[in-house]
RNA sequence: GCGGCUAUAGUUCAGUGGUUAGAGCGCUUGAUUGUGGUUCAAGAUGUCGAGGGUUCGAAUCCCUCUAGCCGCCCCA
């Protein structure tokens, strides 16, 4: 027998997950849209080119990518035009997004307008380890604004996203903020040289997890001198938590990290109170393509992030056009499923029966008819099954009991000879004859 | 990429070298030829993850592989 399960780190979706998945999805879409976001999609697939070296060493790594294809691929193997694995693919699987969107950007310039706001729910792909709340194929629920600089736009991003997380339940969720001219910055002051910035920086992430002797033992393994590394050092000592005047302390002696101070100033400035943001000095983030604010979404339960995002101004210039601003937030659905089913947090009233009423089979010659009974409850807008064949009709309210339809329609023989319908209410147990005319009402009244 | 745990019926799991591998739940049938959930009775279900080894004898011990889960790294 063949192996059932589906492909490593990727999932099937019963329909209890699905309508789950939906309604996080439901609420994330509403919200987007009322802050002015417009829809967008783009292929599953992009050419190789598209998506190398947007997100740095490791992007590179975890990218699907998909083989050349038919007598090109045998033409050039025979060539031996190939010579390395690279030139295998000519295509991979979406890695993210932004990059994707960035992409669209470059080729639509003239068919969008000056300022471009777009939400994208679809999914993506890692050629990751999956572990808790991380799969191979993965939802991420994207949020974007595109051709300003303004920190009106971070604000935005992080008071949308806030919301959609408070309507969903989540109590306890805080966003930790940095900046990348901060950063560089800091690593400037250290005397770092700028060379050695985008490595330092994945050692500075790892400052709470490490702890201060790993990030020593590791600046040193990437040949940060002992002067540039004292100054990264003293970051980790002022711990992760820091008020604006720390950052502003920190980074005093450096133009680059002075604007980045006063860019999260003013996002400060422009977010709401409620929302619980915390300037995390530490804060790096992977991707290579950010060069602004960097954010990122904590909750207790989880190591990892529910979402993380930032400003990359540089990136739709990497399409050979135009520069344009850019700035997005990435919600990873699959994090927010985890959390809300680990904490019990869906509501009672998800559909949990793919129909409101079924309707029974008396006998072959009656299927006929209990088919039109369906195609009259259904024309009333009620969702309605038909049980598939005929069988005792213990069996039939059996499997109405298993699929957890509240009510039942008999249509048996009596009730067919003098035009009437029972219906029985599968929760209390009652059940009532009555005439086929006033069959809709009594099914709809609860 | 590193470390740990797990894999036995549809499912959750018990079974630590000895006859014919068990239990709960689920499933099938009947009690009940027009009524589910409760009850009662009967019944079916296994390549013990795959391959190799040790042994008179392996689900059990050893090795390899595969898959899943949990940490770490990284990430949504």
């Amino acid at each position: 027998m063949t192996n059932t399960n589906p492909a490593r780190g990727m999932r099937d979706f019963l329909p209890i997950d699905v309508r789950k998945r939906e309604f996080v999805i439901g609420v994330i879409k509403e919200v987007y849209e009322k802050y002015g976001y417009e829809p967008l999609e783009t292929p599953s697939i992009e050419n190789l080119d598209t998506l190398t070296n947007k997100y740095g060493e490791e992007g590179n790594q975890l990218m699907f990518k998909i083989l050349k294809r038919g007598e090109k691929l045998q033409q050039e193997l025979a060539e031996g035009t190939i010579r390395d694995e690279d030139q295998l693919s000519d295509l991979a699987l979406r890695y993210d997004l932004t990059v994707p969107l960035a992409r669209v950007i470059a080729n639509h310039r003239n068919d969008l307008p000056k300022f471009f706001k777009r939400y994208q729910i679809q999914p993506v792909w890692r050629a990751d380890r999956p572990a808790k709340g991380r799969f191979r194929e993965f939802c991420q629920c994207d949020v974007d604004s595109i051709g300003s600089t303004s920190p009106v736009i971070e604000a935005e991003q992080i008071a949308a996203v806030s919301e959609i997380l408070n309507r969903l339940g989540f109590g306890d969720f805080e966003v930790r903020l940095n900046h990348r001219k901060v950063l560089s910055g800091i690593l400037e002051i250290a005397g770092v040289h700028e060379d050695s910035h985008s490595d330092a920086l994945v050692v500075i992430d790892k400052l709470d997890k490490i702890g201060r002797g790993g990030v020593e033992k590791e600046l040193k393994e990437r040949g940060i001198g002992p002067e540039g590394l004292a100054r990264v050092l003293a970051l980790a000592e002022s711990g992760t938590a820091a008020t604006m005047n720390d950052l502003e302390d920190l980074v005093s002696a450096s133009m680059v990290g002075a604007e980045g101070a006063k860019d999260l100033e003013q996002i400060l400035g422009f977010s709401s109170e409620d929302t619980k943001i915390v300037l995390d000095p530490t804060l790096a983030r992977g991707l290579s393509y950010y060069t602004g604010a960097i954010f990122e979404i904590r909750v207790p339960d989880l190591a990892g992030s529910l979402g993380g995002g930032g400003r990359y101004d540089g990136l739709i210039g990497m399409f050979g056009k135009e520069e344009i601003p850019a700035c997005g937030f990435s919600l990873g659905l699959e994090r927010i499923l985890v959390v809300m089913e680990e904490r019990g947090m869906f509501p009672d009233d998800l559909p949990s029966a793919p129909a409101d009423v079924m309707v029974t089979v008396w006998s072959e010659e009656t299927l006929g008819e209990s088919l039109k009974l369906a195609g009259e409850l259904r024309d009333a807008g009620i969702r309605t099954l038909v049980y598939p064949q005929t069988d005792k009709l213990g069996k039939q309210f059996k499997y109405a009991d298993q699929i957890d339809v509240p009510k039942v329609c008999i249509l048996g023989e009596s009730e067919i000879e003098k035009s009437e319908v029972s219906v029985k209410d599968m929760k209390t147990g009652e059940q009532k004859t009555v005439g086929r005319s006033s069959l809709v009402e009594t099914v709809k009244v609860d």
